[in-house]
DNA sequence: ACGACGTAGACTGGATCCATGATGGCCGAG
DNA sequence: CTCGGCCATCATGGATCCAGTCTACGTCGT
């Protein structure tokens, strides 16, 4: 009954899915879903009405079909037959599972970076850590109002990870590593560090201890920081999302 | 000028590619096309053209552009705007790659199997390692024709690889080694074994020493053991790839 | 004879149309 | 009053149609 519906109140488009600009409109269009669902506009569970959408971004259904095809390749919303597309909802185990290769894609990959970084990656590391920092100043600072500090964090944490990604210098564990994100959005883990500055000063330390591992060039124990590093952040995302699915709707039905 | 079009021989349907008996036809479609393509049957390098492929398998171009869009999203074809798909050749950067992430996830898998697998699955083990005893007596028996040996030693490995995954129990893990062989087909591995007989007994006695440490639940001699067991598989595929790349069609143009 | 421009062909990509399948409500019977 | 079946409605999935674009070939000019 109160099945949410995905044709939202943005009327707009967001970047740019009309016109085939840079690349093909198809592709932008997967673009565009695909943040929305991890930003959440497009709640977990909802429909994707392709007429709605079609309407909504001034296309045709047809390009919408192919997008909504190669967003189910990905693993973020299931095609049910004759019935349409829906946003999956990750359950606890799925984020377990897929926090489980998180660590083992970032640790793997972190072994590799300590040996091969370069320098300028580096320093990209170094200004993801002083945008940690950063944070943890915001999140002091705000009173209530905490996107700001949400934004660095994701921006550093996004950084961060992704550049170590890169120095592994596999470009197939980097297409897994991003494919990752397509099964449990990016911005969860905001959730479990909950606004709590201790918790977050605790993060930033581990990311500098990664940093420093990196820059001794100690691939061993690089790769157990990022180990432990991410198998404590999926345990905290796990005990939140467990808490507050509770009263939340976890699962509606 | 030589361009290969997939429009192949086989004018009859694989398995079922017509009507949607079991789930959706673009599934299945892009099952067929898959397996096609791991089967060399279409070769790499080559267009698929819609309307070919469409009338081939008895259906309009629409169900086909889909299936394309999705095997694009599985990184097996590359879509080209307003020029078609065509099979992507991996290079030996992409094996290396490829069969690092291989050896990671194995090894992964199989530590967590160790402990979790079931009696079930040991046995299914323990037939595919009989089933690798088979192969090598078939390449001993085989005189000129090797396909059976070829084709018993496929199934012997898929299966105890696929087990070894399942046993993890990280049906997300899962997934993502499923696709790795979207990337880098099964049946590269054979030409690195290349019809020795004892390169293929060196095989199979590292597969009888893996499942060993399975038996024994030894989740760190599992994880060690796969590891080295797909490095050296890696190794050899590369150094044949490199030998064979000499004089075959490696890279056209 | 060689190179550049123009044109024709072919294929992809988007839109519209139609049939099929599923769902939810309504009505009737027990 | 409740359960079961029937029917209307709606959305998907496939087919056909049309326009845009890229390529390749041929011709013309130098």
């Amino acid at each position: 009954m109160a099945e949410a519906t995905a044709t939202g109140s943005t009327p707009a488009r967001v970047t740019t899915p009309r016109r085939a600009n840079d690349r093909d409109l198809v592709d932008s269009l997967v673009t565009v879903l695909q943040e929305r669902i991890n930003a959440g506009e497009i709640p977990a569970g909802s429909w994707l009405r392709q007429e709605a959408l079609a309407k909504e971004l001034g296309v045709s259904r047809m390009p919408v079909r192919e997008a909504l095809r190669e967003l189910q390749a990905r693993g973020s919303v299931e095609l049910i037959a004759n019935r349409g597309a829906r946003v999956r909802l990750p359950s606890t185990r799925d984020i377990i599972e897929v926090y489980e290769l998180h660590g083992l894609l970032q640790g793997h990959a972190g072994e590799a970076a300590a040996e091969l970084i370069t320098s300028q990656q580096l320093d990209r590391l170094a200004a993801a850590e002083e945008l940690f920092r950063q944070s943890v100043e915001d999140l002091r600072a705000a009173d209530d109002d905490t996107t700001t500090a949400q934004r660095h964090w994701h921006e550093a944490n996004t950084e961060f990870h992704t550049v170590i990604i890169e120095a592994g210098g596999n470009k197939h564990l980097a297409e897994m590593y991003d494919n990752l994100h397509h099964k449990v959005p990016r911005n969860l883990t905001w959730i479990a560090l909950g606004n709590d500055v201790r918790r977050l000063e605790k993060d930033a330390a581990e990311h500098a201890g990664i940093l420093d591992a990196i820059g001794r060039g100690d691939p061993a124990a690089t790769r157990a920081l990022l180990t432990e590093h991410v198998k404590r952040a999926s345990d905290l995302l796990v005990r939140t999302v467990d808490e507050i699915g509770q009263d939340s709707p976890p699962r509606r039905r």
